[in-house]
DNA sequence: ATCAGTGCAAAAGGTTTGCATCTGA
DNA sequence: TCAGATGCAAACCTTTTGCACTGAT
């Protein structure tokens, strides 16, 4: 299953640009290819270096379209984790999750409850609110940072 | 308990100043009165035109200072609802809640289950994180706008 | 040819900061 | 008095955009 994924991605991608009658680029490629290559979670401009550092000449510019359009196309998704600079994540085909911050190493562990999500379905109906999505963010001290300094 | 809220505030700021060795100016008091008689949600830009309306000569970087004492202070709390710009909450001494928000209108519900927090206290505990806080979040389509124009 | 894509540099927004001046305990 | 506070404008940072040029069909 090891390139079956980014070949999905890149099905996915072809088509989405395909049905609105755009290019498939080689820009557009390096950016899926590194996109998918790299972490889970990443930024636009972590994303410019990576890019940078394979391909030279795709310009910052086409960079910030092309994740645009891998958010449109459901491949990558924003994640409002902090308001200074857009943070976005690899969307894979498993289960929905949600996230945990350590707030002092920034890791990312990423967990799931059915418990939870059903609660929140409650509330949203309870409330009459047509839910689209939801965010469940843990900020806190990760169990390594605690055992370091103590949590 | 009008204005009982409000000398409680102001009482909690004057605190935190005093502790930090800052001083309790009137573009601060200004500031605080605006935070507290506003909506329970805002964003900096709006609150700078309140000041403005209500006191002149207070800037803009003033604002933006106070806004940040009053965060230490414990007397707002940022939210990381969109990431083009910063958007407060003036915590109230009531229960925790979580947030819904329409993205037809903006409107923003605020709701809380014990149920709910129960299920994320234990998620952080099975994963060894020491919770600070949490963030729930459902965004989708309010009662009233369905109405408007279907869900 | 034609229409979209790209790069560059400038523009845009929100937020922060350097600095000279003012002020309150 | 004198450290802290303020206002202004410039600086900053991330993201977006205008425009002329390039490229693929």
């Amino acid at each position: 299953m090891g390139s079956t994924a980014l070949e999905n991605a890149a099905g996915t991608f072809a088509t989405y640009l395909a049905a609105n009658g755009l290019t498939f680029t080689a820009q557009r490629h390096s950016v899926l290819e590194q996109v998918l290559h790299g972490p889970t979670h990443f930024d636009v401009e972590e994303l410019v270096d990576q890019v940078r550092r394979t391909r030279a000449g795709v310009s910052r510019a086409t960079v910030y379209r092309t994740v645009s359009h891998l958010e449109k196309a459901s491949i990558v998704r924003k994640m409002d984790f902090d308001q200074s600079h857009a943070h976005f994540e690899v969307i894979s085909k498993g289960k929905h999750h949600e996230h945990m911050v350590c707030e002092r190493c920034g890791k990312i562990v990423e967990f799931a409850d059915s418990r939870l999500e059903q609660r929140i379905r409650r509330m949203a109906a309870e409330h009459g609110m047509s839910m689209k999505k939801h965010l469940v963010q843990i900020i806190g001290v990760c169990r390594d940072c605690s055992k370091k300094t103590g949590g």
